[in-house]
DNA sequence: GAGCATATGACACCAGGTGTCATCTCTGAC
DNA sequence: GTCAGAGATGACACCTGGTGTCATATGCTC
């Protein structure tokens, strides 16, 4: 047993390797005849398994485009928890989740993957619950932070609109065909947004 | 026939009436016995009707929930190209949104609904999607407005911005059970999160 | 009252998802 | 090396949201 990360057994690293693989494969079928046209048993059949198995895989079939896009993820939240105790709240976000952004390289799966979600109304849907989910704890890690005194309703405001920014790179992203700098318009977003007086 | 309002027939008048009759009562089911243990059929029945005619009114569960509860709608758009020419897109956005607001009246059953949202994901997720679709078109009206130069970058952010707002407003007047001032609280996150420099 | 649109029920069907059980395979302890 | 237990799989049944179709009934209009 390991914790959370990478484990070694044979038995872990087959069943990464059938996840990446049916990953890739959904990916493909996705981009070919759609994400509604293509069945989760056409899918695990096609990667040599029964329904029954994929989804002993993945939760759901929305799932198995999330593979390698990461929608926010504990270490997020872990740096947040670790900035300097002073940080101005909108500063800390910001630089957290350049970070984060900084770390999508754009490779062509990402890149597919991205616009499959971006056009796909359920998928769209998928994420934004799953980032929910990650917002509320970093909205909790905000408040939690050394230093801070910030009521839950600005703390709430503040990470839903960095959300928002980094849906609108996300966006942007796209429409330049992957080309466009993350960071530089992560940048430009939190420049924008940035609250006039904190700390009422 | 009429356009798009209130309609007149004893027909239109049934189907309103269903429709509310509907709404209430799965509203009712649901807050009793919670949304994912409430299935269509059991409302249908209730309702005296079948699980098929209860998708003649409601083209999904989710919808069931968002009968009185705008998501936002075609007056915010027509609201925001009427609004003067100079205008700052963010003023204009709070000001229409603001409006937008006070017209939302407290009443229990509004804030069942949104007690209920808020805390079944596939609603909030329904509720995104569907916001979402009013966004984009939000955001060309921003662009669109007499005299107004504006990215579609920066118009997607800081619609998406608003929205994020709005998210905010409805989760702070929630946990206030309701009382919070909504159009005070609107103008609290419009303050906050008014860009620094616009028109770049 | 004839003729038409609309609403409904009944029924079949599809797809996502889950529970269960028998079987097989890999792993770790002795 | 063997043996017991954990984990993975397939098969199957089942639930639920959602849709297509058709026959029938109930209004609405002239």
């Amino acid at each position: 047993m390991n914790d959370d990360g990478v484990a070694d057994g044979l038995r872990e690293r087959t069943r990464r390797a059938v996840r990446a693989e049916l990953s890739a494969l959904a990916l493909a079928m996705f981009a070919e005849r759609g994400f509604d046209q293509t069945t989760v048993d056409e899918i695990a059949r096609a990667g040599g398994l029964t329904k029954r198995s994929f989804f002993r895989y993945f939760p759901a079939k929305e799932d198995v485009v999330f593979g390698g896009v990461d929608v926010l993820g504990e270490q997020v939240v872990e740096e947040i928890r670790a900035r300097p105790a002073g940080e101005d709240p909108w500063q800390c976000l910001h630089q957290v989740l350049r970070r984060w952004e900084e770390r999508i390289h754009g490779s062509e799966r990402e890149l597919a993957a991205h616009r499959l979600i971006e056009s796909t109304p359920s998928l769209r849907a998928r994420r934004h619950e799953k980032r929910e989910q990650w917002r509320t704890r970093v909205s909790a890690a905000l408040q939690d932070r050394a230093g801070a005194t910030l009521d839950t309703f600005t703390a709430d405001l503040l990470t839903n609109a960095a959300s928002a920014a980094l849906d609108t790179v996300s966006r942007e992203w796209l429409r330049s065909g992957g080309t466009a700098d993350r960071a530089a318009l992560t940048d430009r977003a939190f420049a924008l947004l940035r609250p006039a007086v904190l700390g009422t």
